[in-house]
DNA sequence: CCTACCGATCGGTAGG
DNA sequence: CCTACCGATCGGTAGG
């Protein structure tokens, strides 16, 4: 239908960007339901109603569409993000902010881009691994700004004998904390029945848990710590 | 081979079991390094110097060796667990001991069954999801047992504004603790370098990240409690 | 547990 | 983007 000499490393149309957006869209839905592997080209085609071999013509083979996902979901997470933070009125707030908008990445509708790199990384090929990495790693580095800020205030973590300022302290919390809220992909559910714990809660309980109300004076230590 | 008469369901002869085992470990071994979807039968059939079709023998199709994968990781995982509960001398040697276990089921080698079922849980078909959760309900509350004692000691997490007879406040500790330590699967990496974090090593940066060396007096709450 | 095999599915392509 | 198709792979089975 579309009559312009598209040589594919040429200029799109708005008309091809859509369609390989709707591909991009629905694929992340499949992908984060059955898994990458257990969808097939076929699943991704019918749900944008096209035919089964079409979908080629906008991705060069299926590694690519995860490769679009994954691209997508840490584009639009990165964007969140920032924009959270610059509005938070204080060091708690970032934190609260933080949280709730990790949950909403990985749990709105529509959103499912994050939970299907989180569960399907594995399928990406090594090359592809390389370039999300790079675009991963600035995702993450909003976060850790943001823990050492919180470490070095004493208000994050149940202790305060580390060195606020080494950076193995600031990783580690940076992936138990992401990693726990990560972890709920495998086990929250959305659900719109009165009772349910939804998102804002489930944010507000782990902001609780993970930073404390006010700084503590710092313990003595009863670990041994190891050198220095 | 074996001249017995096999029906399948009655008594297996100790060799059975033995090629029966070696099929399980092999698969968990593989299903961790690919993934569930990305193993063929004719891999695990290779990993045991079986031809292709033998596995069938063994297992009536695919999904059931992911099961017994599963089952066989939650039982090696709840034995190894109580062991070490019972061995500790105090509440905080508890935790200790409970992270650095899980972290040895998940990381030891010759212990992929708990990082395939993290992993591959979408791929069990759901009627023998339920028979698994059976088992992995029991694993869980060793955790909340001494989770709950944790809490109730004022020990665990940043704050002690919660109810600690609250089961809901327990079961979240779980999951946010058991989810930060489950994660590990996605980024740590055992490797024989002198400079290289350890089991150990990382198992002691959790227990200082979630647990106080002291109890902490009650902080007044400064974020609102939903109700009562 | 092996041999020999099948039916179905799937990613991907040619040619318009 | 469709039509028509292919080559390869894979889970699983019959029959010994």
């Amino acid at each position: 239908m579309p009559d312009s000499t598209h040589t594919k490393t040429a200029q799109v149309t708005p008309e091809e960007a859509n369609r390989r957006q709707a591909l991009i869209r629905q694929s992340a839905r499949l992908f984060r339901e059955k898994g990458y592997d257990a969808t097939t080209v076929r699943d991704i085609a019918a749900a944008v109603g096209m035919r089964s071999g079409s979908p080629f013509y906008h991705f060069k083979n299926k590694q690519e569409i995860l490769k679009a996902v994954m691209e997508e979901g840490l584009h639009q997470g990165f964007e969140r993000i920032e924009t959270a933070l610059a509005q938070a009125p204080s060091l708690q707030a970032k934190f609260q902010t933080l949280v709730r908008t990790q949950y909403g990445i990985l749990h709105d509708e529509g959103s499912e881009f994050i939970a299907v790199l989180l569960y399907d990384w594995r399928s990406l090929p090594a090359e592809y691994k390389q370039e999300i990495i790079r675009v991963k790693d600035r995702y993450d580095a909003l976060w850790q700004a943001t823990l050492q800020e919180l470490l070095q205030a004493g208000v994050l973590g149940a202790n305060t004998d580390h060195d606020p300022e080494a950076v193995a302290d600031v990783k580690m919390a940076r992936l138990l904390v992401m990693g726990a809220i990560n972890f709920t992909v495998t086990w929250y559910k959305q659900q719109p029945v009165p009772g349910h714990m939804d998102l804002d809660a489930l944010a507000e309980r782990t902001v609780r848990f993970f930073m404390r109300q006010h700084p503590l004076t710092p313990t003595p230590s009863k670990l041994g710590t190891p050198k220095g």
